[in-house]
DNA sequence: ACCACAGTATGGTCTGACCATATTCCCCAC
DNA sequence: GTGGGGAATATGGTCAGACCATACTGTGGT
């Protein structure tokens, strides 16, 4: 016979999940609203507050729920909305659990920030946040403090992209490299080579030039990650077509 | 006066995803390998066995943990990696809370499956799951099973491309998507342009052309989803250089 | 008007119990 | 000796109830 499905067994913290995001779906509920407290939740949902707790643990892993202890219109559990601060998270484990690589990460990196600088110079993208850093990286003195502002730089060219989950994508990919960047910047020794790269991605998004744009990112993150093997091709996506 | 740190309040299931995670770094501990059982984690960690479990929970969320139930060898919590699982509760309720929007993700999307084609292209892909995939589409009598055949032919396509970070980004899209595949499929009224498309992605793949495979997914997707504006230049991403 | 203190609602933590599940062990019948 | 069946056990799942720390709220005195 066939057709059978396993018995799911659904924990009580699944249902109280499924509850609150219908209630999202549904009713108008939306960022910055509460929810009910733990207690009254458990007490509506007939579940123990342990369950509603474990519920809120994992909405808050997900980025969307966040809790502040006390009394008082800013107490209890809020919706929020932080994928990037998720999506750190989920990426930081599996690259320790080696089921991520390094160079994959790298990779996908790449992809995004030649994205973001494309669009940011198609769509004529304001340029202060990016100059602004650009400016704080001059002044740097220590590589703690290059590799501060040389973040902003970046994360301004994902915003600029106009899209959010690119953007978070792109700041969980770098936040999770981040270890990573210091040590970049101390082996190369001096930064010239890299400002000399974020003047041309400035110049190039300035400019509106989308392929200058993300010609000039590509040769940036090869500089930084000299030993991850990119692969071949990269630069070639959609050329011409 | 300044330097001063909010004082951070630790919750003790932080400090056990802590502990976790420094022996997944520390020790060997890889995915497959079982972790100590509530109780005994609990005890010599300190803390009461509601603390160890809420951290399960965070853990399970981000797709680094499963637990059994049961006695035996199979029973209890154990490392695993399924970071798509992950990123499609991460989207599913991001994009059900609209903190993004349908076109951010498909313009994410986009970008994923044209980098995936370009790549899967010059890499000489194995093809015979693409392949089977499109055989398996012109076969099918009902959306239902087109527009399964036709993720896995997306997939495979994810796949070919050689990172499981980006594979992982794409099926979690295409997953949080997959609601309105069906319906745009039976909006389009029938397959025939869609398959054409399929065919084109195909042929450029198989003939190493990345160029050709970008915009056929391009293409591809403009036909999917024609309500979504996606950004103008999204052709020109490194063209010419 | 202000300040100090009690009241209270909130999440955070712990304890201990019981349930459901699934394996392992062991004794008994054959 | 072998097979079967039930007891023991280890595991996660759930619950109830308590207590703590925090931070606002209200009240009463100055």
């Amino acid at each position: 016979m066939s057709g059978w499905q396993p018995v799911r067994r659904t924990r009580a913290f699944e249902d109280v999940i499924a509850q609150i995001e219908r209630r999202i779906a549904g009713d108008g509920l939306t960022v910055g609203d509460r929810l009910p407290g733990e207690r009254q939740l458990a007490e509506q949902l007939r579940v123990s507050r342990s369950s509603v707790r474990e519920a809120m643990r994992v909405l808050e892993t997900l980025g969307v729920v966040s809790s502040q202890v006390g009394r008082g219109p800013d107490a209890g559990a809020f919706l929020i909305s932080r994928p990037a601060d998720a999506l750190s998270d989920l990426l930081r484990l599996h690259l320790g659990l080696s089921s991520l690589s390094l160079e994959e990460v790298v990779d996908a990196r790449l992809m995004i920030e030649r994205w973001s600088a494309s669009h940011a110079a198609v769509r004529g993208a304001d340029l202060s946040a990016m100059t602004a850093a650009l400016e704080r990286m001059d002044a740097a003195t220590t590589a703690e403090e290059f590799v501060e502002h040389d973040a902003a730089f970046h994360v301004a060219i994902a915003e600029a992209s106009g899209n959010r989950l690119t953007t978070a994508m792109m700041l969980s990919l770098r936040d999770s490299l981040r270890r990573y960047a210091v040590e970049a910047v101390e082996r190369l020794g001096d930064t010239a080579g890299l400002m000399a790269d974020h003047r041309r991605i400035h110049r190039a998004i300035a400019g509106g030039d989308a392929a200058e744009a993300s010609a000039a990112v590509e040769a940036h993150l090869r500089r930084a990650y000299p030993g991850i093997s990119l692969p071949p091709g990269g630069e070639r996506h959609g050329s011409g077509g």
